[in-house]
DNA sequence: CGGAGCTTTGACCGGCGTCAATGAGAGTGG
DNA sequence: CCACTCTCATTGACGCCGGTCAAAGCTCCG
């Protein structure tokens, strides 16, 4: 399998929504998100890629793609073959399997996402925005402790939380003035987890990636 | 491998969050939900079950349930061991990589959700949300036309489309004096399909199940 | 007949959206 | 070094959608 790499600058627009699907891709360097437009011009962000994510897996089961795919902040990515990956179902079933699980945790994100939308307030939203991003950047070994930049603009924040840009403003202040994060310029400082974790309905999930239900091979 | 059943009375909890993981299942009869709980005693339902979908997946991932999965109606379940799905991905590569192409449907349809709940009005949460159970009900071939059973309260509508009980129950009256739908108890008809799915922000789909990005096995 | 669960409706209110203006940087060219 | 512009953040005024609270109907069932 060869390796190719992409780059895309920050508001590239990686695939196109009902366009062709491009590659399934590893984001190696950068941030990506998945969003979509409704007709009167609003957008929803559904998901941010970080680091080390597996993108356009999507492109498995539809001709078109479901989504836009973009570049938040400049960005890498490695290209990986449709049919290597298919070769690796074969191949390798325990890589396979571990991909499977994968996929659940995806998917429980997701749905952490929906009841955030659902059923919190904008502080709620909001909070529980910034904790997914702190973890994601704890798990990606980036101290967080003494503040982090935030390669996000409020607008992409209301987008991701489903609220207006003005709002999101409004939400941060208030977050800002009880004492929960700091915020100058794009550094962004979580300086009462606890009580964030609290305000977004937060609960640890352990993932637990062995998979144990699958028998020896080879 | 031994097929074994299990049935759930309406409102029963079939495995509940934090708790012990319990079987993969397939729906054989009925509906089931999956929701989540908030500390304030609201409640997200983020996915119904049909007959036929694949439930408990995420427990290959976790330890603990992400979820609470309860009978939405009364139902059946049909058990299916987990180490033979192991051994499913070993044997059965090209079984496995349909199922891993259906995941990727199952998320697709989160993220439709999550846009519904993002960024739509009442009347466009509760429109999704009906398009979506009239596209499930076709797929399993039950004629939608001639209206149809909607098994569903208005709390659980509610508690789906993230508004509250009260609020639905005024959507669904306007949707039906602007003759969109018509209803006589929980029997439900849609009247104007094409207004509904605009209304929804619904855009069609295609999956395509057959992985010809799989080298031919064997 | 009585109770339980669900639906329906009204009155009121607050959170969030909308509109609009201003401020604050960062980059660019003269 | 200074206009100029572009993007993003901030703030205020105001209105509406959807939440809250409360009270009645409706249907099914024992």
């Amino acid at each position: 399998m060869t390796i190719s790499h992409r780059q895309f600058r920050r508001g590239t627009v990686v695939r196109a929504e009902h366009g062709p699907l491009g590659d399934i891709m590893v984001v190696t360097d950068g941030w990506l998100f998945s969003s979509a437009l409704l007709e009167d011009g609003r957008r929803q962000i559904m998901r941010l890629h970080f680091r080390g994510d597996l993108v356009g897996l999507d492109g498995l089961a539809y001709d078109r793609a479901p989504d836009t795919i973009s570049a938040l902040t400049d960005a890498q990515v490695c290209l990986i073959d449709r049919v290597a990956l298919g070769r690796m179902f074969i191949d390798h079933p325990r890589l396979c399997a571990f991909l499977f699980a994968i996929q659940q945790i995806d998917r429980v994100v997701l749905a952490e996402r929906l009841i955030s939308l659902g059923r919190s307030s904008a502080k709620g939203r909001v909070a529980a925005l910034l904790m997914w991003i702190a973890n994601r950047m704890q798990f990606a070994n980036i101290a967080i402790d003494g503040g982090f930049v935030l390669p996000v603009t409020q607008e992409e924040i209301g987008d991701l939380s489903g609220l207006t840009a003005v709002h999101v403003n409004r939400t941060m202040r208030a977050l800002a003035d009880q004492g929960l994060i700091a915020r100058s310029g794009t550094t962004l400082r979580i300086l009462d987890m606890e009580r964030l974790a609290h305000l977004a309905n937060y609960s640890e999930r352990r993932p637990v990636l062995d998979p144990v239900w699958l028998p020896l091979a080879d």
